[in-house]
DNA sequence: GAAGCATAATGTCTTGTCCT
DNA sequence: AGGACAAGACATTATGCTTC
């Protein structure tokens, strides 16, 4: 199994009324870093792309990444730069990106110029940016950015940011540092939702599991599924009595709060997220403190007073 | 600039309570 | 019962961070 540590450059439109509804972004450079199981460097991979849909450089775009769209009209087409970046990787691999942002764009892109996608289901990756935060012991929330990364670790900033393969080499050199443990915590791309009860997701992690659940045709029919709306602790399996019902303050996230005899107080946080032929949800289930289980009746208890 | 995410703030409509 | 206002429920908009 390799590691694909990768970024993407893309270009948007200039102009909101000219942008292609179901292709906001268009990926014109594919930067890559192949590592081994020791995470060691064993290939590379750049490519550029010449634009099909977005024929002008946006301003800001242009500024950020360097690229000029003449430089890129001797470049391929978008299938056949996807096609050999993805030959490129080989089958068993694992992506890896800084931040959430490329793989669900690479899926689309390809998605729109009509190829398959790369997994029959919601797709595992790392997402270096979260693994550095968790690496860190800052907030999983409070993302920061590559170059600050690249600063706070003291490694040489002698290469550009911004361009797909110096990123991904950036990428790579905090993915290096990242304890193998830590490796586990897996993110997913849910561009393909799962089909059927198989398909769906349950993963456990040391600090909370989590559940992608098939998709329903309406956000009804999902907050009645006894699957979706379970709260079985994830360590014994067992159901839970329910401390507080799900409320939601929103209408896209729902709330619950169950007790375990063993683990103590569980909390639960579904989202409600669009899928192409519905709603599915992801559900994250974590054990909490007294005190953080008494915020939690704050939150329902502040929401309503609104 | 635009997307996506989380959260904060604001807005609108309904329901509840007190008083006359 | 009806008026006045408070509080709840739900929806929309704004903000702040990242990515390009």
């Amino acid at each position: 199994m390799n590691y694909i540590i990768f970024d993407l450059e893309w270009n948007q439109s200039s102009r909101k009324e000219r942008e292609e509804p179901h292709l906001p972004f268009e990926i014109v450079e594919i930067g890559a870093v192949k590592l081994n199981e020791k995470r060691e460097v064993v290939d590379t991979f750049e490519r550029r792309v010449r634009p099909q849909v977005y024929l002008s450089m946006h301003r800001i775009t242009g500024e950020l990444i360097g690229l000029k769209m003449e430089e890129l009209q001797k470049e391929a087409l978008f299938p056949e730069v996807a096609k050999d970046f993805l030959g490129w990787c080989g089958k068993d691999v694992l992506f890896g990106s800084w931040g959430p942002h490329d793989l669900p764009e690479l899926q689309r892109n390809m998605d729109y110029f009509g190829m398959e996608p790369i997994a029959k289901g919601p797709l595992a990756y790392l997402d270096v940016q979260k693994l550095y935060a968790l690496f860190t012991g800052s907030s999983t929330k409070q993302r920061k950015s590559l170059s600050h990364a690249i600063l706070e670790m003291h490694f040489d900033q002698e290469r550009p940011f911004h361009h797909a393969l110096s990123d991904a080499a950036y990428t790579a050199e905090i993915f290096r540092l990242i304890p193998e443990e830590l490796l586990q915590n897996f993110s997913f791309d849910n561009h393909v939702t799962p089909r059927g009860k198989q398909q769906e997701i349950h993963i456990v992690f040391d600090t909370y599991a989590k559940y992608i659940s098939r998709s329903f045709a309406t956000k009804e029919a999902l907050m009645k599924d006894p699957e979706v709306i379970s709260t079985k602790c994830y360590i014994c399996h067992r159901n839970l009595r329910r401390r507080i019902r799900w409320f939601t303050p929103n209408g896209k996230h729902y709330y619950a709060l169950s007790e375990c005899g063993i683990h103590g107080f569980m909390k639960s946080k579904i989202r409600v997220k669009k899928a192409t032929d519905g709603y599915f949800a992801e559900k994250t289930s974590k054990f909490i403190t007294g005190e953080e289980a008494e915020q939690l009746r704050e939150k329902q208890k502040h929401g309503k007073r609104k």
